[in-house]
RNA sequence: GUGCCCUUAGCUCAGCCGGAUAGAGCGUUUGACUACGAAUCAAAAGGUCGGGAGUUCGAAUCUCUCAGGGCACGCCA
């Protein structure tokens, strides 16, 4: 049982005798609050709303409140005006956080509110042939995270990269490479080369207009499943894919499945048959929707006038087929806010075809990556690539161990894990519904608010083990008498007993930043605490009590930075 | 035009299922490496929480309204 629950019970008590038996432990949970200033104690409890059922002055019910509430955990509480304070009991809470952490280690925080269930999530999902903008980051590093969070607690999240790999511009740059490619070219640098070549179409397709009509009849000749457009689909689609992987790989992020939109094409006739069977399907200006208008939604686009599928089609298929692989207890979709209208629309023709489990389906949106307060253009070549600022951040990261830390061995690993982690961190970091505007400088920045300094917090802590000979004990840890007695752990102390909390959070609001805040503020915290408190020039006792707060840190800091994609080195 | 989102310190953002003096980082000014890593810590300056009204004992937080910005709104994905 938690402390605030703790001390409910004993204020519920109490209120019981005073005369208000509707303040149940659960109703007076909801009310504690924390007090703006740590010296005015560990839990406040507000008792305005007893004013009317008790027929007194809110300050009068707290000092009466006050009187009856004692014992452990509490050590003492005050009233102050209409608030009842509550200092906890430092010794008992601090032997009971960390002792729980370092018996636990990495499963602390762990939870089995998901039972094993499936959740597929749509995350990434980039253009095939096209450059791995800053823009498909935010959908990577966001979906990757919730994933992580979700698996924390005992759900199983499927990884999937519903890559952008089928539609007319296939066609077109079936035609461009036959014109102009060259293989060793496209070999060497896939990406590049095939955007050079559709951009290269563009180009000319204004001088000449017949290589539109080429580039669909191409695009034909791929659905109708002519070997040659095959062969060279499957040749551009393996090639860009594996210069995703190098990305992926540098960032940590693993997949489950790669199924694309191309993966759905044979689906979809049975996604019309069925909304034709259940009779949602209307005629409208010679293409067939569902209409949405008892939702106060514009129609959904099905089948366009000349009889094609189109991108709701793609995803009813897709939302059926995950449903039957997985049958899964929610399903997300990591897609830019743009899409919102969208996803609602594809919820509620899933709605009314019938599937309750369509209320399990999530569209978590985010904002849009902007440069100079603008959306990115890949046109205007205004587009910035997340290889180069990967590459940046490394290198960035490398300058700074060779000046600071020369001796370190395995720079490399360490500057990948450090520059990758500031690019992740900065993205996560803040509410994922803002817009981000990007700037090489915030993204490449190492101290304050951002990754390397929680990455070097982290490490320091780990350097104090190091240098203290400290063994972590099997079965939790006894802490010396008065070892942890100082306002800096005893805030240490009560952020790390919150972790739980703000993983519950981050999985109910699928929201990772709350993670990334917490991280800097239990850093914060222990900064704190190293620049205050001496740790290894102590006694005994009290040196080995502190590392073992110190430890519990260092499992806390490792867990919060892993659930954000990022890692930690113990030495940077 | 309709719907949704945003507006808090010079900048980037927390705080938002109502509560006690609105917080942090960056930037600026200043101080601290003969205890453990200065990618750190400490201190100062900096705010009519976009404007107005309402609900409430109490509003940055809830409701309405106005202004400014963004996104979406049928044959792209």
């Amino acid at each position: 049982m938690s402390y605030k629950q703790q001390v409910a019970e004993k204020l519920a008590a109490a209120l019981q005798t005073l005369g208000a038996p509707d303040f149940t432990p659960e109703k007076v949970v909801d009310l504690l609050e924390t007090p703006p200033n740590p010296a005015m104690g560990d839990i406040a409890f507000p008792c305005f709303q007893l004013a009317k059922a008790l027929r007194k002055a809110p300050p009068l019910i707290a000092q009466e409140v006050a009187q009856q509430v004692n014992g452990a955990p509490v050590k003492e509480v005050q009233a102050v005006g209409p608030y009842v304070n509550v200092f906890l009991d430092q010794a008992i809470v601090a032997q009971e956080v960390v002792g729980t952490i370092l018996r636990q280690k990495d499963a602390y925080g762990s939870r089995n509110v998901g039972q094993g269930k499936k959740v597929p999530i749509d995350l990434s999902s980039p253009n095939i042939a096209k450059p791995f903008s800053m823009g498909h980051l935010r959908s990577t590093v966001i979906g990757n995270a919730i994933a992580n969070i979700m698996e924390k607690h005992g759900y199983a999240p499927v990884r999937i990269n519903h890559l952008g790999d089928w539609g007319t511009q296939f066609g077109k740059l079936i035609v461009a490479y036959k014109k102009w490619g060259d293989e060793a070219k496209v070999k060497a640098e896939p990406i590049k080369e095939l955007l050079a070549l559709y951009v290269r179409f563009h180009e000319e397709a204004e001088h000449d207009p017949s290589l539109e009509d080429q580039g669909r009849e191409w695009f034909k000749k791929l659905e109708d499943g002519d070997p040659e457009a095959a062969r060279l689909w499957q040749w551009f689609r393996d090639e860009s894919l594996k210069e995703f992987m190098k990305i992926y790989d540098l960032m940590g992020v693993k997949f489950d499945s790669f199924h694309g939109e191309a993966f759905y094409n044979d689906k979809m006739d049975r996604v019309v048959a069925l909304l034709e069977e259940k009779g949602l399907l209307t005629e409208s200006e010679g293409a067939l929707v569902v209409t949405l208008d008892e939702y106060g939604m514009p129609p959904c686009l099905i089948k366009k006038s000349d009889g094609a599928t189109l991108y709701a089609t793609r995803d009813l298929a897709a939302a059926l087929y995950r449903h039957e692989t997985y049958d899964f207890a929610k399903a997300l979709y990591v897609v830019g806010n743009e899409q919102r209208l969208h996803f609602q629309q594809l919820f509620k023709v899933l709605e009314k075809m019938g599937y309750e489990w369509a209320k399990e389906m999530y569209h978590i949106p985010f904002g849009m990556m902007l440069k100079d307060g603008k959306k990115m253009s890949t046109r205007k070549g205004k587009v910035v690539l997340l290889e180069e600022v990967l590459a940046q951040a490394i290198d960035d990261v490398l300058k700074v161990i060779a000046e600071k830390n020369p001796t370190l061995e395995n720079k490399e690993e360490v500057a990948r894990q450090v520059g990758v982690g500031a690019v992740i961190f900065h993205d996560l970091k803040n509410y994922r519904l803002n817009d981000i505007n990007f700037s090489w400088e915030e993204m490449l920045t190492f101290e304050g608010e951002t990754g390397p300094y929680v990455q070097y917090t982290h490490a320091r802590a780990c350097s104090l083990l190091r240098k203290g000979g400290y063994e972590q004990p099997e079965n939790g840890a006894a802490l010396a008498e008065g070892a942890l007695e100082s306002k800096e752990a005893w805030a240490v102390v009560t952020l790390l007993n919150s972790f739980p909390e703000v993983i519950d959070r981050a999985r109910e609001e699928f929201d990772p930043s709350q993670i990334g805040k917490y991280v800097i503020d239990l850093a914060q915290a222990f900064n704190k605490f190293y620049a205050n408190v001496r740790i290894l020039a102590e006694e005994e006792a009290v040196k080995t009590s502190r590392l073992h707060l110190v430890a519990a840190v260092v499992i806390v800091l490792k867990e919060g930075l892993r659930l954000l994609g990022l890692q930690a080195p113990e030495e940077m």
